[in-house]
DNA sequence: TCGCCGCCGTCAGTGATCTGTCAGCTTCGC
DNA sequence: GCGAAGCTGACAGATCACTGACGGCGGCGA
């Protein structure tokens, strides 16, 4: 874990830097706004901690000047500045978290991991399958990088084979789980489905196991 | 954004659901413990505003039971209790932000931007959407720097749309964070403001997944 | 109090898409 | 080579979403 820290007070920077290398952080520092803003936009760090009273650019300037930029990395701001109106703005300005000074240093750590650990919830799952890539929070299917028009149940049928890949799954499995419950057997509909779903996706991603069902195969190793 | 505010005292409740109202939320109240535990376990809200002394049931064993429940619902809470032990308590019962009383209604306001940002891992309150700016503090909808008049319920659409970019989000979701309790299934009034949402943003924008719902694409990365 | 206006739900029509069925064909295993 | 399993193209009914029109309702100013 990569952390900045942006704090013109010697003191603080010392102390902080001690307590947060202890904890297992890899930390840098920026004194200034200017510096700050630079690091900030060009390096990748997983949280920033941000003082607000800094001399050349003030730091709420610099906070907003990353989100309008389109950098999210997640921030803790720090302000001896207690005023509702400004903790307001640090806070719209798009601080992740807010530690008014004076604190203890357990308590900055805490809320750094905190704020770490959310900024991780954010991950989206993407499944890979050879050439296709299905993203599943945005529904949304390619084919080496072009999207693809499923219709839902093609849709469906991708996503549970693809959960299940390199298992055999059999035809009244994925009736089950494509259809719900309520589903005759004495119809090819499914068969035709797969049909439909190999012409956009490729044929060759899903095979068929004769008498038993279909499978996605599982990555060589 | 659908909001439940859990308050007993008529002047807050009053005071702050008109000030909620008029930020663009929707919002539902609940005056003793029991009913909140009840709606916030029920309902989908996108935060709960939770007053800590409450008739009935504590707040504090309210927020609790919802986390043994599992329910991450954001929740910001307010007390007049400003001890520092009754503070951690808060935090560890799972509280996402505290807000100690008296405060000011714009604080509030804030910090709920605040947490129902966090929750969806965003982090700056001015949200840009293509051509499109939505600036929650100010209420206000832009297209390409020209401001643009929606009506509440489409500003709630194009909110929630937003704040969940990069998700599909089901017919069903949206009617509950739109419109509310008292929705009904039966009736393309959804459509209909979609529709009428478009019109005014563009039609590219809200993307339609046929069979799942609706979907503002996340960013080009 | 009246009338205007904006908001919003309803409804019906339309076009597009989805999907089950069927018949005929291919493939596979034996 | 045979039969069963699976595949495919064509078709049509069902479903879904979009749109324009209409009107009820409430707020607001005269």
């Amino acid at each position: 874990m990569r952390v900045l820290l942006v704090e013109d007070d010697p003191r603080i920077v010392t102390d902080a830097r001690k307590a947060l290398i202890a904890a297992g952080y890899l930390v840098e520092t920026a004194t200034d706004g200017e510096s700050a803003w630079f690091l900030g936009d060009t390096e990748d760090y997983d949280a920033i901690i941000l003082d607000l009273g800094l001399p050349q650019m003030d730091g709420l300037a610099v906070l907003k000047r990353w989100r309008e930029n389109g950098r999210n990395t997640p921030v803790l701001v720090l302000t001896a500045r207690g005023t509702w109106s400004e903790r307001v703005e640090g806070i719209d300005a798009g601080a992740d978290d807010y530690l008014p000074k004076p604190f203890q240093i357990e308590e900055l750590i805490a809320r750094l991991r905190a704020v770490i650990r959310r900024s991780a919830g954010r991950a989206s799952s993407v499944l890979r399958i050879g050439d296709v890539t299905l993203d599943e929070r945005q529904l949304r299917v390619t084919l080496r990088g072009v999207p693809l028009a499923l219709s839902p149940l093609e849709y469906r049928l991708l996503a549970y084979l693809a959960h299940n890949r390199g298992r055999v799954v059999s035809q009244h499995e994925l009736l089950e789980h494509v259809y719900g419950q309520d589903r005759e057997f004495d119809s090819n509909a499914l068969e035709v489905l797969v049909g439909r779903l190999r012409r956009k996706i490729g044929s060759d991603l899903i095979e068929t196991r004769r008498g038993f069902g279909y499978l996605v195969p599982a990555p060589a190793q």
